[in-house]
DNA sequence: ATAAAAAAACACACTTGTTTCTTTTTTTGG
DNA sequence: CCAAAAAAAGAAACAAGTGTGTTTTTTTAT
């Protein structure tokens, strides 16, 4: 029950805003009384954070999947050493950028944007976001050993996808035609690449 | 007077944001009534999307105002051939990103992400957009002209910019230590630079 | 029978849109 | 040039709809 109220709070973001997404609404969408809901949650505050932290539990899974599915399938096409090496990083841009197009990340994107104005928002963003990092850095990490060993360049490494996928991921949402898309994840590829290639000498 | 709402309306995005902007609370920071505003825009609607547009006009503005003062800078500290195009490219790279960080930009952000699930605001925003891209590009192109020669590469410089600058001023919203965002505003001055330098060849 | 869960009903505040009234400005005719 | 009328602008009041929170009643399960 508890569990439906905050999957349809997940699918309210996500379908209709997290600007949008009213206690009726939620109430409609779980198929529950909006007085059933009460006895669950108090406030609008609580089923909408709970919602939050329920939204991010999910994010965290997603990313661990997709990442999880790079790394297998880069096993799978093991041949000479440089091109596994560019195999891997290819197939981790692409599996991060597939994470960046899900619905969920747009949500997520949407909640930063509402925490700028938002102050207790703001709070528990911070939180969850911190719990993140500690997920989601060391899992990268995992995939490039070598390259863990030079701080700075697992960190440019990083933040170069992170900062370019997410901006990417605004565009998209306009943007069909996906040839600057396509040329940038190309790009983005040969660049890290070069990062790697460099931080292995 | 009609001015002035629309001036208010721009505050109540950057202040409290676009989803908590309404009627009363523009006419309260305009300091004219609700009905007085009825004569200018009969609907929230049309006092909200005549905001947007006149949002988008003063963003276009600050942009030019920026690539100006780059180019400007850059002009003044004319040396050795080689270091003259790295300063405007740094020059370039770091107005961008004064750009991005603006309150206007957050708001326009906002406005992209609302746009997921708000049709009409999408078709706006859009309408806006293509108007701003026959400007924003051409503006850069002007401070690339070598550059601009090889379609492929510009566009390649452009998008790397913008998409990572755009991913960049999300997080920080949050970040405050800057040192990663400095460490990557470096590389991709340094990155462009490579890009700029193999299409002159 | 009692306590918890679910549903319904109620009250309050807020936002929007409309209507009515007052004030100010502009136009027009003497 | 002035006074009356018309038009425009501004302000206030009203009505309808919606969201939130609280209270009350009914159902279910222990």
């Amino acid at each position: 029950m508890r569990n439906a109220i905050l999957e349809a709070t997940c699918q309210s973001f996500t379908k209709y805003g997290y600007a949008n997404t009213t206690t009726p609404l939620i109430a409609e969408m779980a198929n529950v009384s909006r007085g059933a809901m009460t006895h669950h949650f108090k406030s609008r505050e609580d089923v909408i954070f709970a919602g939050v932290e329920y939204l991010y539990e999910k994010r965290i899974a997603q990313y661990e999947s997709l990442m999880r599915e790079a790394a297998d399938a880069a096993r799978e096409h093991e041949g000479v050493e440089a091109e596994d090496q560019r195999d891997l990083i290819s197939r981790v841009a692409r599996g991060v950028w597939a994470y960046f197009t899900l619905p969920t990340y747009y949500v997520h994107l949407e909640l930063i944007m509402a925490s700028r104005t938002d102050s207790k928002l703001a709070e528990l963003i911070e939180r969850l976001n911190r719990e993140a990092e500690q997920v989601v850095p060391s899992l990268f990490k995992n995939l490039f050993p070598e390259v863990a060993k030079s701080e700075h360049v697992s960190q440019l490494v990083f933040d170069l996808l992170f900062f370019t996928l997410r901006g990417m991921s605004i565009s998209y949402i306009h943007l069909n035609k996906s040839d600057r898309i396509e040329s940038m994840l190309d790009f983005l590829v040969d660049d890290c690449m070069r990062l790697v290639s460099s931080a292995e000498n």
